[in-house]
DNA sequence: GTTCGTTGTGTCCATGCCGATACAACGACG
DNA sequence: CGTCGTTGTATCGGCATGGACACAACGAAC
């Protein structure tokens, strides 16, 4: 799936460089057993559903009904009874998903969502380094002060190296700096103080990018509910927090071997 | 990517469904003017970064020199210059990376991390109705509660329609209920009162599940240092609080037709 | 028993992608 | 000028994937 680094909720575009590097994509999967059921296999299990039988259902799809029977045996495989078959013809065949393959239409629907949601939102980086480690925890210095992060995957960053932290508007929290929780109170560790510089409306989002003093905007994406309540407007001081869980830490020697 | 539904620093498992469906995967990619960059792009530029040689690369990775060259050519015509190929031999040749061949790699990297962890954050499913829409946002009629999540991609769900809210862990923040801030005070506006019946630490971050009075419980991902202070136990209350912007919803009706 | 339209199985063919190979040109170095 | 190892360009062959086609078997409905 492509988005053009535009959820229809959130604000435009994907990174912050300069130039333009293109939008964000990806295609979605679920794996078991060598077997890798994706969008296509998601869209023939759609159609069985939808026309009854794996014949209408590969002519609804220009596919071939061999092909699509010979599919739903190898992903049966791996993940188990998908479609009831039933051979005879008028009104005596036909196919019908079972409940495994609606659960897996379902989570398949959920994981392609959420990964949606993450590649079309708008991120914020902070460029810096790691000041130290605990565990898949980095401690990063940046411009805007210290932010805690998760550093998992391959090569994991040392300490003192230079990194990149991302975190995606979704997962960033806009308080009201007269009520902002005591930090022992509350899991979101990460907070800085800033003024909203750009407050955006949507129909039922709100974007806004928050200036907390390093070289680019933390940008949060809010419903209209949230930023009514808060009265954000541009000029409006606000802490913005986000969860440590909730970020990502990257490397950013290019010439790293990544295996 | 394929993860096994288990970040490092995630807990275990994708779906709630009974039975066995699979890790969920992914590929990323970033797509400009037709041309899609991908995973397999990526390990070539950092090949040909660390070696030197568009020729050294593609020996270093068992590909085809003439191809790896057509495919940089087929990436540049749509990215930019990505690398910098200098004709000659002995110390005359070679090729380095070009600033938005970094810059583009810095990107693929931090939203493959990020895909990363949403394919492999513990999900939370909240089942129940559309009770309203506004915008891109709905409410959502569920056992625990009314939650407001984001209802965009095709097909956007009407009231009255059965569907599935998904949360993944890392966006789900913990309060002490003593301290919570009132709801004026923050966008996080979805929030539950519950008990944390499992708390399994990691080696930086703690897995808690909440029960929220519904099905299944509330997941939750928080630094080992967010627990300490919260004084995070089995049998604890907590409240747990999410942004509807970092929610999806789905339709659970297999057979809707998806274009 | 016949009809209808399905499933099940097997085979053939086309297409796209990628590795391999070859030749020419280049340019720093000795 | 020769060497070395790179880039640039062109072509060939193999492999995997998927559509097409054919035939047999099936089973509800009439």
């Amino acid at each position: 799936m492509t988005t053009n680094g535009r959820d229809p909720a959130d604000c435009g575009g994907g990174g912050d460089e300069a130039g333009d590097n293109g939008a964000a994509a990806f295609e979605a999967s679920l794996v078991a057993d060598g077997a890798t059921f994706d969008a296509r296999d998601a869209a023939l299990l759609r159609a069985v559903a939808a026309a009854g039988s794996v014949s209408g259902a590969a002519a609804e799809l220009g596919r071939s009904r061999a092909r699509a029977l010979s599919r739903l045996e190898t992903l049966e495989a791996a993940f188990g009874d998908l479609v009831q078959r039933r051979r005879g013809g008028a009104d005596g065949g036909g196919s019908r998903l079972t409940a495994d393959a609606r659960a897996l239409l379902a989570r398949f629907d959920r994981l392609t969502a959420a990964l949606s949601g993450t590649a079309g939102a708008a991120e914020s980086v902070f460029e810096g380094r790691v000041a130290d480690r605990e565990g898949e925890l980095a401690v990063v210095d940046a411009d805007a002060g210290s932010v805690r992060a998760l550093a998992v995957g391959d090569p994991e960053p040392a300490a003192g190296d230079p990194v990149q932290v991302s975190v995606g508007a979704d997962a960033v929290t806009l308080h009201d700096p007269a009520e902002t929780p005591p930090a022992d109170a509350t899991s979101a560790r990460n907070r800085f103080t800033g003024v909203a510089t750009a407050v955006e409306r949507g129909d039922a989002v709100v974007r806004v990018d928050v200036d907390v003093g390093a070289g680019g905007p933390l940008r949060a994406l809010v419903t209209v509910d949230s930023a009514d309540r808060l009265g954000l407007a541009a000029g409006s001081d606000v802490v913005a927090s986000f969860k440590a869980t909730a970020t990502r830490v990257t490397a950013v020697d290019a010439g790293g071997r990544r295996e």
